[in-house]
DNA sequence: ACTTGAAATGGCAACGTTTGCATCCATCTG
DNA sequence: CAGATGGATGCAAACGTTGCCATTTCAAGT
């Protein structure tokens, strides 16, 4: 920065405010500055301001995994309302329950983020209160946490207006499938089967819960599992497109078409969901990120509620992978004449 | 850092030592600076090293997009190692060329990282020469970049193969279905299409290439227009899994069977396409981004050759979504007896 | 006992910024 | 025309580390 300000023809104090518009800097020196900067190909270290300002210009996005679809939207929902902040994102892929934990007690991030973004961490109240030691204000995205900001759908509503749409497609015998990863079952997968759960008890059907690992694979599993069942379920309720995928293979290897014999209905809206034809529950995943990283953002100006809760409409996608069952339902699905077109 | 000191009743360099690992500090000042600073659970400000070390313990990973599977596995692969080497990721999504060319003009990340890794960005001459000037070593990830360090896979020659196995199940009317971004070929689209026209050339089979938009819109688009032409080709060779999942929408809506009338391949092995039986060129993009990864973090040890290239391999992963053609090909295709379970 | 050397520790300057305060100068007011 | 006002600018002290150098301590060798 001397050499700007030895090129400039001006103090050390000059360069700081003329480039960082700072009040107090007359328009021509302002110029002569800037000129010189962008001639020396200069620019401030971060680091140097952290140190005197306390801000690092920084937040930390930490998420469990960075493969599934759903983390790169929220991600790409972040970063984009972080730059117009005009703040850096680091991301950590935290894993499982146990990782978060190793992670968390190391502390890493104690003064070396302004803010941290939670991205669908299934936190339990000792983790909860972890986070909060770290120092700095925690956004919850994609997750309800009591008291702290946070940026969430209605996981309970949206799963239970699903359920009722299968319900009133003419559908008695629907199964919810779940997902158990390692570290037992995740917080959102809880709201949905919740929803799920109402909407049958309201309705006087027997709901059918069956758990399988996560993924495509679990949902594959499951598939297999009711295909296997005496009374096979006419529909599937997924707790995920992923899940919903993987049982759309097994159906589809299995000849058993959709929807005729069995109607499947996932939840996310994948990118994939609409090459697939799946009917499912659409979340803005994107923009839940987006007003995660604006909330963050205003918190570090101060001027937000530090327990300010953000709720944001799901909607459900109506494509082919559902409709009413069959009228005579029987317990080995035909293959309907699909080659004439009737649907 | 200096109440660590006080605690641990040393002095401040005795602490920054022990707590750094440097060498000169008795085992037992070691533990009592170790246990003062776990008790008021402290951690040394990276941004005040770094003003006086000159390394920021940061490493940015800038994509071009967030969104699409492809960048979520590589971001995962770079996150780990850059964990395991002890740096902190920073990512940037900078979009198509323009936002690149705006982005880099600002150089926000002259002396604010320690190395950057460009994944997949398809620079031309002059902007590689841009990034040159960041003035701290750049990798290339799935990007092959002359004199500079790279880790990337053979796209020609993967999609020479792929194109010959289509071939050599009998195969002579294959198009080649590639993507045009806003901001032109892609270099990866490229290389692939290289390879496809060469091993056509080759087997003395008339090439034919499609270019629609990226993604799977892309890929329907494409197939909509193969299924108008007048010999409609009997095989379809995807530039990526999302492209080729795109068309076997289409071609599912269609009724068109798949492989039976039309076989597909993509690229990628996307975590969908195992689900979608589709028969595709796998790439280690996880292993892309770590490669990618340890060679930066070797870079800045100092230890690595700063024009390293990596060249990691593929594999034609078959499925079912391309067998042998029919051997009495017709212009419409008929609706083969699949219920009899004859592949 | 005295020297020698190595290991452990402390003191202090420096890293590149920001910011409060002092200073300077030009313009406006009475 | 003197004095007040206020905007532009410079000076210097921090911020929290690290790393060089000096000092102390201690054990081993004479």
């Amino acid at each position: 920065m001397s050499d700007v300000a030895r090129r400039a023809g001006v103090s050390l104090s000059t360069v700081s405010r003329a480039l960082r518009g700072a009040p107090g800097v007359s328009p021509a020196v302002r110029a002569k500055v800037a000129r010189a900067a962008a001639e020396l190909s200069y620019v401030v270290s971060r680091d140097a301001s952290s140190l005197v300002t306390g801000a690092t210009g920084r937040v930390a996005a930490i998420v469990p995994f960075l493969r599934p679809w759903f983390f790169g939207a929220a991600l790409a929902g972040i970063s984009a309302e972080l730059r117009a902040a005009g703040l850096d994102m680091l991301v950590y892929e935290v894993g499982d329950a146990e990782g978060l934990d190793s992670y968390v007690r190391a502390l890493p991030l104690r003064r070396n983020v302004d803010a941290v973004i939670a991205v669908s961490l299934d936190l339990d109240d000792r983790e909860t209160k972890q986070l909060d030691e770290i120092g700095v204000p925690v956004v919850y995205c994609s997750q309800r946490a009591e008291g702290r900001p946070s940026v969430f759908i209605d996981n309970a509503a949206a799963a239970a207006a699903a359920t009722r749409f299968l319900l009133n497609l003419g559908h008695r015998r629907i199964a919810y499938v779940q997902s158990r990863d390692e570290t037992g079952f995740s917080w959102i997968s809880r709201h949905r089967r919740d929803g799920y759960l109402q909407a049958m008890a309201e309705a006087g059907a027997e709901a059918v819960v069956v758990t399988e690992r996560d993924g495509p694979r679990g949902g594959a599993a499951a598939a297999a599992r009711l295909l296997g069942a005496p009374n096979p379920p006419t529909a599937l309720f997924a707790e995920s497109d992923d899940v919903a995928m993987g049982a759309l293979g097994v159906l589809r290897r299995s000849r058993v078409p959709v929807p005729e014999a069995v109607s499947v209905v996932g939840f996310d809206n994948h990118d994939v969901a609409e090459v697939l034809d799946l009917t499912t529950v659409a979340q803005p995943v994107s923009e839940l990120g987006a007003a995660a990283a604006r909330l963050a953002a205003r918190l570090l100006r101060g001027g937000a509620d530090p327990a300010e809760h953000v709720l944001l409409p799901t909607e459900l996608v109506v494509r082919r992978s559902a409709s009413a069952p069959r009228t005579a339902p029987g317990p080995t699905p035909e293959i309907p004449t699909d080659r004439r077109g009737r649907l």
